[in-house]
DNA sequence: CTGAAAGCGCTAACAG
DNA sequence: CTGTTAGCGCTTTCAG
């Protein structure tokens, strides 16, 4: 009897301990699906990622389930693979189980196109911004991050800066930039030399490392775009001879944990604060789906974690 | 009409027509939970993983989504943290939502207590088997990786081998190791040293190369127990003077991409098919849920990729 | 406060 | 071949 399991209708104290009680020994599960027929919800969300949980989504998603799970809504998983019949298969399959929305996520920070769904269900993009600006999307923000390392940096007296990250045509490698470089002008300086774009892994971490003390030897900070290029020039640092953090300061992105502390000496990186924008959404989601639609673009702060690489009192 | 969408019971072509396409310009989609409800099963399986999506359930997780997405069956996605109040949470409310079947799978290749679910609910573990023998369960066959990478090292005509690996309580570790062995006595020699169980990262593949080295000098060849084993082995070979490959053959294991192929040289390591696993163990519970159960563990073959950490004429 | 009845959207079986 | 009906398991409403 629905009324004593959900304790809703009018119903006695005692007829209903005796329900519950003859459920328990039966071992009776209520059908969430018959319900959902009736609810016209499911309590389950699409979660859609393009780029086969990465590094980037998964945290995303992590954080996103959390959430969700607290508001006991189940997640489906979805690989679209950034393939355009792929993503729009799922949101056929997913609306007929009608899913109460979607969070859509994905490696790149750059824009994409919004998601075509039934009108009225209500979608969050995470990570990728829907070019839909009436659309709700939770991003990383990477002024911020790019100005907190440069404040670092400024704040353990170095002012020789450099900076070595990513290709040209990712919004966070230019929007870093600027950050890192309004950072520097608030303080009266700027970069040493203009910013090394070039791609996200160690190899370019380590031509780019070469090409910059070649040119700039006397070189004393270097933030990096990710974690891998951090080690990339960390490597080429102790190649030529110059020792980190003491003769160069590094600073890399992403906390990606396993490759920050294996380096040597630990990186300091700025994490991005991916599963919280993971949990926001979630939040927002569940937000819309209760009627509170939200709008625009959210940025998380991220947040700075000192290791060695800018530490000499830390582990070497 | 459901004659006419699904193609069932009798009708006429033309009517078909008719429905289908007052259907297409309707803009109309089956409540599919509907049908889950009157079909007693909801085309769904819930995957559960214990280890919050490391890198290695990620890849089983991509594969077994790949497979069951394939027979238009939808994936919930589960973190129980190795927590078994959260197992048991999402168990219940799988259930409630009458999910096909559950794939587990998590981190370490460690039996793992079985779950706990209504008769007749198909299971399969992916990566970390059943304790019960008759369940069915997926594992990489870490022996054979083991051989793989021994039979590699005689054929590029190496004889002083080592074996630096994960702890001794990881089954996985203590499978390579007898398999190398074994590749080694087949081919009538045996390691040089016994073997360095530890950890899993480069710490330990620093500080177990170093031990290496000092307690036998003439190493030619090294087989990891990870990408990042290998890295840290490599890393101490080249701070002692040691050439890789010249001198020091290195394998690793798990084809980490970004980490195998960032090191210099990029690594040869023995690819353990992870996504490979997460497959089958998709078709095994695709064939339970159809009613043909598989018993068992099976064993999925590794491979070796070959890059520069053994091949001199590859990259450098 | 209780039990019966109707309906959520679907499918199967059934007369017409 | 067609349209109607009963029923999947649940919740809500409405008489008793």
């Amino acid at each position: 009897m629905s009324k004593a399991l959900n304790g809703t209708g009018q119903i006695s104290a005692g007829t209903r301990q005796r329900i519950l009680a003859a459920a328990a020994e039966t071992g009776f599960k209520p059908n969430e699906l018959a319900r959902s027929v009736f609810e016209r919800r499911s309590y389950t969300v699409g979660m859609i990622t393009t780029d086969s949980f990465e590094r980037f989504s998964v945290p995303v998603m992590l954080g996103a389930e959390d959430a969700l799970g607290a508001g006991r809504i189940s997640v489906f998983l979805c690989d679209s693979r950034d393939d355009p019949i792929r993503e729009k298969h799922y949101i056929d399959v997913l609306q007929g189980r009608r899913v109460d929305g979607f969070i859509v996520t994905g490696r790149s920070s750059n824009v994409r196109q919004p998601l075509t769904v039934e009108p009225g269900t209500p979608v969050v993009y995470a990570l990728t911004p829907s070019a839909d600006p009436t659309d709700c999307s939770i991003v990383v923000d990477d002024a911020a991050a790019g100005r907190i390392a440069g404040e670092h940096f400024l704040r353990m007296g170095r002012s020789r800066i450099a900076h070595v990250t990513g290709p040209e045509h990712f919004d966070a490698a230019r929007e870093r930039a600027s950050g890192l470089q309004d950072a520097l002008a608030a303080a009266g300086t700027s970069l040493i030399a203009p910013t090394f774009y070039g791609g996200w892994g160690e190899e370019w971490g380590r031509q780019a490392g070469q090409m910059l003390l070649r040119a700039h030897p006397d070189v004393d900070a270097i933030y990096c775009g990710s974690d891998l290029v951090a080690r990339g020039v960390g490597d080429s640092m102790r190649e030529l001879g110059r020792h980190v953090p003491r003769d160069v300061a590094l600073i890399g992105t992403d906390n990606w944990e396993i490759v920050a502390t294996g380096a040597r000496p630990p990186l300091t990186t700025v994490d991005t604060g991916l599963s919280e924008v993971g949990r926001i959404a979630a939040e927002r989601l569940l937000d819309a789906i209760a009627g509170r639609q939200h709008a625009g673009i959210e940025r998380v702060a991220p947040h700075l974690v000192i290791r060695g690489s800018t530490d000499s009192t830390g582990a070497a």
